[in-house]
DNA sequence: CTGCATCCATCCTGATACTG
DNA sequence: CAGTATCAGGATGGATGCAG
């Protein structure tokens, strides 16, 4: 039997734990990506209720119609998110959270709540780091 | 006041509600890398326990020797990794979480086991996506 | 309004070779 | 053993123009 740290399967050998490749890998990487947190928050804001592209864009003004798209695309191939076209003039189309998509905001959420308790340590240890490092040239 | 979803400042406007920058967007781009959250997972498996370079090297078969020291590197920097060197022949290095590191395991579970729960899930709606996509050809 | 195609600059990663 | 330097390839992301 296979244990598990973090989800990740690994296996005890003489020399310590070793992770087994699996696809959370993947899953992860997605989801760290430049925007795809940035939409899931947008759209945790009301999750039941569908987004039109615009109203999306217009949350999160630094982003370009390309990677809004294309990050759409990838949420919705993953299963996260649906996308409603309406075939009218002009064309409208709504994005929302599927199921699976709102049983990802507890876990989210709770991933950035740390952040957000801790980022300012972070920056200040940054600095810090940084700073030691020039003196040494 | 500002209100906030998953740790994000944002303002209510008349077309919705739009997420100011801040600082939790690289926090989170650095945790998702490709390489992050293995180690710290590598890490987490004995919080308490230093771990030399090799003994996490061989827990991540498949990382390179420098983008593990560029992933170690860069969690020293942030705060949440130490590096103990000692200064033998041959030399030792010594990494362990920090204090900060370690209050990050428990959202870093809730994440990773939500992925564990659902990665198959992910990975079968991508199967669908894509079978999809080439019949539109 | 929404989305795709293209071009291009940049970043990231891995392979390799070398140092203390 | 641990780390650094260099280089090349691919991946990523932004700008722009065009289309349904």
């Amino acid at each position: 039997m296979e244990k598990s740290i973090h989800g990740r399967p690994y296996i005890e050998t003489k020399k310590g734990p070793v992770l087994t490749p699996c696809a959370p890998n993947g899953v992860l990487a997605r989801l760290g990506d430049k925007w795809t947190i940035l939409v899931m928050s947008i759209l945790a804001l009301e999750p039941a209720r569908a987004l039109r592209f615009s109203e999306i864009r217009n949350g999160i003004p630094s982003i370009s119609q390309r990677m809004l798209t294309l990050t759409l695309r990838n949420l919705e191939r993953d299963g996260l998110v649906t996308r409603h076209y309406f075939a009218e003039v002009p064309p409208r189309v709504e994005y929302e959270l599927t199921p699976m998509g709102r049983t990802m905001l507890p876990a989210l959420e709770g991933f950035t709540g740390w952040i957000r308790d801790n980022w300012r340590a972070i920056e200040q240890s940054r600095q810090r780091f940084d700073a030691a490092g020039s003196d040494e040239i």
